[in-house]
DNA sequence: GCGAGGCGTTGACACAGTGTCAATAACTGT
DNA sequence: ACAGTTATTGACACTGTGTCAACGCCTCGC
């Protein structure tokens, strides 16, 4: 009968998820870049040999952590859109909130870090791959919408640019501020500085590149 | 006597560079994360037992070559430096210079971008690692001096921040930005952008947002 | 010249992790 | 009860890492 058919599919759903919930555990625990399958598979008490019928290969179970982060950094980052304030607050408020997950969630931080760092040979359109490519998508679409606002109302200035163009270009300088300071944190002290000093630098020198007043 | 010594320090460090040679050889031709150990004492034509005599692990071996990719950026930079102008336009000239080098020597750059996503655990005064970290200092110092005169002669505001606040900024700024570029740049077309759009844009941004026209 | 001791060099080993496969166990419909 | 599908696994082959005892070679004191 077709109740079957749903009843495994269900199951086979609660299972991918539960071993996405074991692989950020393991990765809590152990440090992301050192995570192993077969730590994985022994969280989630399955064999290792299961594990791979699930996610093809270990990038595959990476790709299925960053379509998690950025489902969950895409409700922050609307939660952040679409509180009141011109389209230059609303974009700095989606800055503060890509800051404020990565301390919330080290770990869905990391999986997107090393998703950003790696290479991403031309996607093929199927598998966790194309679903991550989406939910970054979706992320992407929503700083687009943010800063084409903004131009309308005039506290983003046009001649900055295209929306795309500065949605990316936002996009790589929050994620490159919070990569320095999660990754050299320990340094910082050295100079006097401080993870929050810094990102309220940051956030102020990109809103102030992107204000009309100058010109 | 200790022209022996003395000679086989020669050696040992010809061998040492040699060996480096190797790595970016085979880096260059087979991506820089999947170099193995293997493949880097072939290509220099010893055996995998004596690499470890002169590299610690692989990771002592890769400090070995972000130490030089540092140097060599760093003479970029300084030639970036003592071009004319005032303290804006030199910092923006280093930012291009950044962008040539990762464009010119892709290998160091993708050694740098793993250095700088990785975890940096308290260094040990001890080895590559040190002498990884002095190289970053004298980059970083290269930074700090422009943008101190920058701030000096009135073309960078000294409501931005401390010079060494903004010389952190602007390295996670440039840095993110290019690796965004180096790794999604397949992605960029698909937006109607190119590689150099978003370079001039990112550095406009940053350079504005230096700029004390506003207040 | 020559033997002892240090230095450079290596092959071989133990270990850890990945991905695959044939075989087994569990379930379903007739 | 049985045949057919589906889920699950242990065992295997492979790749890469880091270590060690052993071997050869140079050099220096005699």
């Amino acid at each position: 009968m077709n109740y079957i058919a749903e009843r495994r599919q269900e199951e086979k759903d609660r299972r991918r998820t539960e071993i996405l919930d074991a692989a950020e555990a393991v990765a809590a625990s152990e440090g992301f870049d050192a995570l192993t399958m077969d730590q994985v598979a022994r969280r989630a008490r399955i064999s290792r040999a299961l594990l791979y019928v699930y996610f093809q290969d270990r990038d595959d179970l990476h790709f299925g952590l960053c379509e998690r982060a950025l489902a969950l950094l895409q409700s922050r980052f609307e939660a952040a859109a679409t509180r009141r304030g011109t389209g230059l607050q609303k974009i700095v408020a989606i800055g503060r909130a890509y800051v404020a997950f990565a301390a919330e969630f080290p770990v869905h931080f990391a999986a997107l870090a090393s998703f950003q760092a790696h290479e991403a040979g031309s996607e093929p359109g199927t598998g966790n791959v194309a679903a991550c490519f989406a939910a970054g998508e979706k992320v992407h679409q929503t700083m687009f919408a943010v800063i084409e606002a903004g131009q309308r109302d005039g506290s983003i200035a046009t001649s900055a640019g295209s929306p795309v163009a500065i949605a990316m270009t936002l996009w790589a300088f929050i994620h490159g501020t919070i990569q320095l300071i999660s990754t050299k944190g320990g340094l910082l002290g050295e100079y006097g500085l401080n993870a929050k000093a810094l990102v309220d630098q940051a956030l102020k020198i990109a809103a102030d590149g992107l204000s009309p007043t100058r010109h």
